[in-house]
DNA sequence: TAATTTTGATTAAACGATTAATTTAGAAGC
DNA sequence: GCTTCTAAATTAATCGTTTAATCAAAATTA
């Protein structure tokens, strides 16, 4: 049987409103009735109501990380979300926050994530162009949306420096002599940060003089069989293609197992650059020349900004976070021969 | 401003019970009624403050997966967590459930798990002999425990049977002539997983006549790095290893990366068996031979036994859920020369 | 027709918190 | 001693639902 506010009333001998003024530090309680209440809600392990709460006041000290597209049956199989959720987590903890995943993989869903329930929450990669997002917005409460590019105002956005780690990256592989370089990309959405990673490769290409050739972009290779597949297209253009920036690490990984099973090997036939830097990557064979985001960090960051947001706290950063990113260069990456 | 039953009650011309009734489908009212009130909200586009309506029901419709020992600052970097929540975020959502996650490092965190607030929790990997087993165990929530080997009655548990996992991985090892296999574990606590892989292993080595050799085990290398550093250990000793049996895929992955800066080539000098199945596995190079656990399923599985634990409803398979493991033969395995 | 049952709707009491309004008891001022 | 002020506690209203208890009207039965 679950304690209520009149079971630690009664056992203290007060009234209700007297354990409430208690619980949320008030400060109309005298000292020794405060200490006394405490300690009996200690003992008993009490916890008010949250929905008695919510119901009165208007928040649940929750927040949702939601995923688009989290399919039914077929789950995400970038780490990336698993640290990012860490992140949240842990920066949400401290401030007796919890926090719910929700995959949304149509609007339909989306009427299951109950807004009258939530105090806020972060929505990722989404496309500012689809439904879901337009309902997303309608939902009327605290969101901060991660790796998005929206352009409204008053929209909350976090991401990473993805132009330059673009940039950064195509400049590297520049820099060791590769002239051809492949990209293997996801969604190549405008608003995606895909799209500005593939901004900051044109950049370093018209820097070094070199003209832009779309036939040189793959899109479809996010996650590990995408890369996989990518492998064997660029296999068979064999158009002098020395070096692929590949822009998840995942795909990475994919594409080096299925380049090598063409009887191409990594670095020494092609460089591959990746992104993200999820936690294996320096342990993989090769290890994985990329650029490194924090992504533990960004969860911290959009938490911290969302909960700012909900307690009415100005951000002093404003309402679009942008991090750094940086190259991590090391075994996959060579000199062009 | 957020429209309430009273509102639409009001619209209506009737009583904010015939309302409910309507929203409710008790066929306690009238096909006319029920018409014009459902245009209503319709038109209203009304949806119940669900705060209100589970304060009245006591219940959340909200379970929690607890994850004890994940440190701030720390992540646990098995993507298996990420997977296994994929699994019952999915599986909640069929019955309209939401799902927290909730990282617990010491009984501190605990109390702020908050019983009221959820229907049901699912724990993974906890020992028996903990404070925090108990403080679990003493919040009278139903609950599911995964991969704990908890001896107690009435305590509903998941796992695969680990036992057979670690008799086929050592079978398949000893098929191949190796006979000096060398384990790297996590925690080798007596109720863990880990415990009974090794006891699977004992069992397939007694079986072939081979005497069991407790400095052949080596515990701490649940993680990437931990793989990593086994890797040093077992090169010093050479003592005419020439296979070792890791008890994560992660762990092998760091391990194999481990061996080949020390000059050794997997499976060329040593074969290495893993254990999860994680989707990397297949990508590695080399790809790992593996003892396969379908982690998703896992984490449906346990939902569905939580689920089936609110509502009151006898699951038939009984309070202890033991799911099958497949040995996944790759090219991380090869003839003892 | 009168008595009884059925149907369909309403009333009012929860659910467990918060909080404005109010009361009570001491302390302070004159 | 009487009034006033302050501190600390209580009372009671409220949030938006659900649902048991009621009630009224219509339908059925005798």
């Amino acid at each position: 049987m679950k304690l209520t506010i009149n079971d630690i009333a009664r056992e203290a001998g007060v009234s209700i409103a007297t354990v409430s003024n208690v619980m949320n530090n008030t400060g109309r309680v005298s000292e020794d009735t405060a200490l006394k209440v405490k300690k009996i809600i200690e003992d008993h392990n009490y916890t008010p109501n949250i929905s008695a709460r919510k119901l009165k006041n208007k928040n649940s000290q929750l927040i949702s990380v939601i995923v688009p597209y989290l399919k039914k049956g077929k789950f995400e199989d970038n780490p990336f979300f698993w640290q990012l959720l860490n992140g949240v987590e842990n920066g949400a903890k401290d401030q007796r926050f919890n926090v719910m995943l929700t995959g949304v993989e149509n609007d339909h869903d989306l009427t299951f994530i109950n807004k009258q329930y939530l105090d806020g929450i972060i929505v990722i990669g989404l496309d500012e162009k689809t439904k879901l997002f337009k309902n997303i917005l309608n939902l009327t409460v605290p969101c901060v949306f991660m790796d998005s590019y929206l352009t409204g105002q008053g929209i909350y956005q976090v991401y990473n420096n993805d132009l330059m780690g673009g940039y950064l990256a195509t400049k590297h592989l520049l820099s060791l002599g590769h002239k051809k370089i492949v990209i293997v990309a996801g969604k190549l959405a405008e608003q995606g940060v895909d799209y500005q990673r593939c901004l900051g490769y044109r950049q370093a290409l018209e820097e070094a003089g070199i003209v832009y050739d779309p036939n040189l972009i793959m899109d479809q290779g996010a996650n590990m069989a995408g890369g996989y597949h990518a492998a064997q297209k660029i296999f068979s253009r064999k158009e002098g293609i020395t070096a692929v920036f590949t822009l998840s690490d995942i795909g990475a990984m994919g594409l080096i197992r299925g380049l090598n099973e063409l009887g191409l090997s990594v670095p020494e036939d092609i460089s591959v650059v990746g992104y993200d830097d999820i936690f294996y990557s320096e342990y993989m064979i090769p290890s994985l020349t990329t650029v490194r985001q924090d992504i533990y960090q960004k969860g911290e960051t959009a938490v911290q900004l969302l909960l700012d947001q909900i307690n009415g706290e100005q951000n002093s950063k404003g309402e679009r976070i942008i991090l750094p990113v940086e190259l991590k260069t090391r075994e996959s990456t060579v000199r062009r021969k």
